[in-house]
DNA sequence: TTTGGCACTCCACTGTCCGGAGTGCCAAGC
DNA sequence: GCTTGGCACTCCGGACAGTGGAGTGCCAAA
């Protein structure tokens, strides 16, 4: 009993500090929410909860602040992910529908993400490693001159320029494109490099090998992997306070896309939506950020993340449903090209 | 004589007030640099320079302050943009050098000028309209499914996915695919646009129509003219005070891509070296920022911009010399491409 | 176990004061 | 006619004390 009400406590705490972002009082707090017991009563539970580590006052005589634990009990117990209103769904599905290629696709979720949390979105490209060829294009420029193009089933196009050791007459191209795409159209990125280093077996110079080596240098290419978008830094503004403490390494971090991509975790954590909340992790530096993150791709397949940064201080359920909701629009989209 | 002690005064203002980030008086003016004049000397041709507006006081009893006409009048006569040291061309040219492909130049060019500025860094992808098309390669995905990739000088690829109406054979899309070659390889963009058009009089909906459509469209997609890539906003969290008033309006400003074109200015402009400085923009909430810019491209053409934004208290020299240098080198990069 | 009462703490805000830095002006000197 | 030293004046910013309010912890009674 008393217990149910030490959550509905600490869960009243969360709400009000989020919304106020000031310390919450015994008093405001039986005000605002119907907790029908006296702020005397609340103190007891709310002593209790500062003795289990749930909230923690700033100083003596001021009121509770949820510590980063206290969060945790919020997301992982207290909070149901609320889903998106049909209005939002509807301005959701018009703004990625309108979406012409992957690029766009991308640069829509990332603003549209930022929009609806106001925080600031972050999200990466597919990954290469799961995808498949789709085609190999090679593009004579000059006779000792290849455009090799790859084509890949979620859309991304790599290119490469190469210098053959010696001029290739037509018949050749065709030859070489036809046997090029037999052994890599269709094939998982990972086979189709097998695949590929089969077709020459000590790397030569002819121009097979030429372009077999630039095409597995292309699909092995971990540049591709760490494409990142980030969106909404504007919304940095919003914090307000705690400028050096908050901002400025957060602000660090958006440009370090090695570091983000470890902030949104692996994406072979699948589709779960993860929630990181303030020291839980490795960077000391963003102690007071959090990071509510999800895997998304077509089918049911995580071939990448996205997700929201964020003050520890933030509407946890609110950035939840936005992430999900924008990580299945796009996982939807996807399935579809 | 007492005016060109005057416009030293001007100059020793401007440098101390950008090193200190603190209004400076006379006396801390004539100690720092060898005037060889009194404290009082200089007050009077400081109460001459506040006249003409070139400095102002923040209050009355406090030091003086450079305004956007004082800053200007240093940019245009009181400084020489110092050649950069050779250890840092050196570091220019290792990174710049190191570079695969465009969208590498492009990035490493961002980061190099956020680092030897320490201020935002903003870099415009090539623009296609004075480019000219290097190939258009048409690639069968299905009989009725056709991928169009469309090469350009500047090793831009632009890629479009077209259903056309019926089946298409592989000789015709042989054919297609040279006719449409002949009509715009080796064409600047608005050349090819005409050329392509004289091709179908009436916008049909035979493969033809619908290719020389999608290429119409894919050069003319004004999309790939505002590509732009911004870098060092970390350096932001150095505005320390008036985070207000400067750095939120510049944040907002950064994700909008096109009033950040508009700030770098117009690739028409050519080479030049271009300086804003604070309110001499159209947006009144960077009125405490400026712009140092200036285009770039192969040869002497002027494709695109690149520069950086920072607060108006900036040196100026040191910018405007990194600006220009990487400019060139990005510059000679394209020419060897 | 809950509640009201009460004493206590501490912050945030306000007003006052004072020193320092800087200015403007004036009269004397070169 | 500049330049310079002197002097009175202004204003900011930090230090300091005082006050009110919000909030707490604890205790005894219901």
């Amino acid at each position: 009993m008393q217990e149910e009400r030490r959550l509905a406590v600490l869960r009243a705490i969360v709400e009000d500090y989020v919304s106020t972002e000031e310390p919450v009082g015994s008093k405001a707090l039986v005000e605002r929410h119907g907790l029908g017991v006296s702020p005397a009563t609340v103190r007891n539970d709310m002593a209790a909860l500062e003795d289990e580590g749930y909230i923690t006052q700033p100083h003596t005589s001021a009121g509770r602040v949820p510590t980063d634990k206290g969060y945790r009990l919020f997301v992982d117990r207290l909070t149901t992910v609320k889903p998106m209103s049909a209005a939002e769904k509807r301005a959701i599905a018009t703004i990625l529908d309108g979406a012409v290629d992957l690029d766009d696709v991308v640069n829509r979720s990332v603003r549209l993400l930022a929009q609806l949390t106001r925080q600031v979105a972050v999200v990466q490209y597919p990954t290469l490693s799961r995808s498949t060829v789709r085609h190999v294009e090679l593009v004579s420029l000059a006779p000792n001159r290849l455009l090799v193009v790859l084509i890949l089933s979620t859309g991304r196009v790599e290119q490469r320029l190469v210098e053959l050791g010696a001029d290739l007459a037509d018949e050749d191209l065709v030859d070489l494109r036809s046997v090029v795409n037999r052994a890599a159209t269709g094939e998982v990125i990972a086979e189709a490099v097998t695949a590929l280093r089969a077709l020459v077996p000590d790397a030569g110079t002819t121009p097979l090998g030429t372009v077999a080596e630039t095409l597995v240098d292309a699909m092995s290419d971990h540049r591709s992997d760490e494409r990142i978008v980030v969106g909404g830094a504007a919304n940095l503004a919003r914090y307000g306070d705690n400028f050096d403490s908050a901002v400025r390494p957060l602000l660090e971090a958006l440009e370090e896309h090695v570091i983000l991509l470890k902030l949104l975790g692996e994406a072979s954590t699948g589709e779960l939506l993860t929630v990181r909340i303030g020291h839980e992790g490795p960077y000391q530096e963003l102690a007071s950020t959090s990071v509510v993150a999800t895997g998304y791709g077509p089918g049911d397949e995580s071939l990448a993340r996205l997700g929201i940064v964020g003050p520890t201080r933030m509407d946890y359920p609110g950035s939840m449903a936005a992430v999900r909701a924008v990580a299945r629009y796009v996982s939807r989209i996807l399935d579809e090209a």
